[in-house]
DNA sequence: GTTAAGTCCGTAGTCATGTACGGAATCAAG
DNA sequence: CTTGATTCCGTACATGACTACGGACTTAAC
């Protein structure tokens, strides 16, 4: 197996992940990415596991989670303290359900009332209020 | 039909919505609530509508929706204006699926982590950032 | 009718999540 | 080995979404 390329200096890092350098910057400052160890009078490399790793946080970001959240996320996939680290996924398997019933919810509405503006000109009063607050109150 | 309760002041509509009374002004001076009219030398009344209106506010931005894409989503209420309607609808549309798409990828990534953490003790490396991250760079 | 609590309104502060900047050090092309 | 682009690092600025504050007015309870 290839071992170690860590060949990406932080700005082609920046660049495949998306992200600008000193979004990197500030993450490694909230320990959310490592910051690798400068060779003495060099400059920092990194390698393609970081780039997964910001494209991870990013993807986390859009479903809602803040980068609090994210770094526990990061910090069940070492595998170790497995007991914790499946009660941690427990909690997140919740919310994610809860906003998937929410989203379904609002999937639901919005193509109902996509339908109706389709077939049936004006007063078409939207469903989408009630569709999220049935029943749903949710944190 | 029984009309219009409005019996709300600012303070116990606040607490109703489980939000705190500046937050309620917030949305006002960012057009998301009407603010009521102030009838001469007295205070604003709010009903139940607004109630629903806030909380409708706070589930759609634990989806990960911000004010202006709310402030638009509540527009659609309206229900005037059918055909921008209905392109604004279909559009919040394609983001919902996706967040849909990408909250079920979690959601499995998440229970498996989880199964696997029950049945087997120590050594388990979370498939999390693999599986959110195979195939998968939505935005 | 006094008084404590709540409302109004404008302005200022806070927290999360970045972004930008400036000067010194390092790298890479010619 | 010069020169232009990057990196490094610390600090400052920006934006979205609140949250707090102060002083005048209104309401509600005694």
């Amino acid at each position: 197996m290839p071992s170690k390329p860590e060949s990406l200096t932080i700005g082609t890092f920046a660049k495949a992940a998306a992200v600008n350098v000193e979004t990197i910057r500030f993450y490694q400052r909230k320990g959310l990415l490592p910051e690798p160890d400068k060779p003495y009078g060099s400059i920092r490399r990194y390698d393609e596991a970081d780039v997964t790793r910001v494209r991870f946080i990013k993807s986390a970001q859009r479903l809602g989670f803040n980068l609090e959240e994210i770094a526990e996320l990061l910090r069940l996939e070492d595998g170790t303290h497995c007991e914790e680290a499946s009660r941690l996924a427990e909690h997140k398997l919740k919310d994610v359900r809860e906003k998937l019933a929410d989203l379904l919810r609002i999937e639901a509405a919005l193509s109902e009332l996509v339908c109706a503006c389709h077939t049936r000109k004006g007063n078409v009063s939207c469903p989408l209020v009630a569709a999220l607050h049935t029943d749903n109150l949710p944190r």
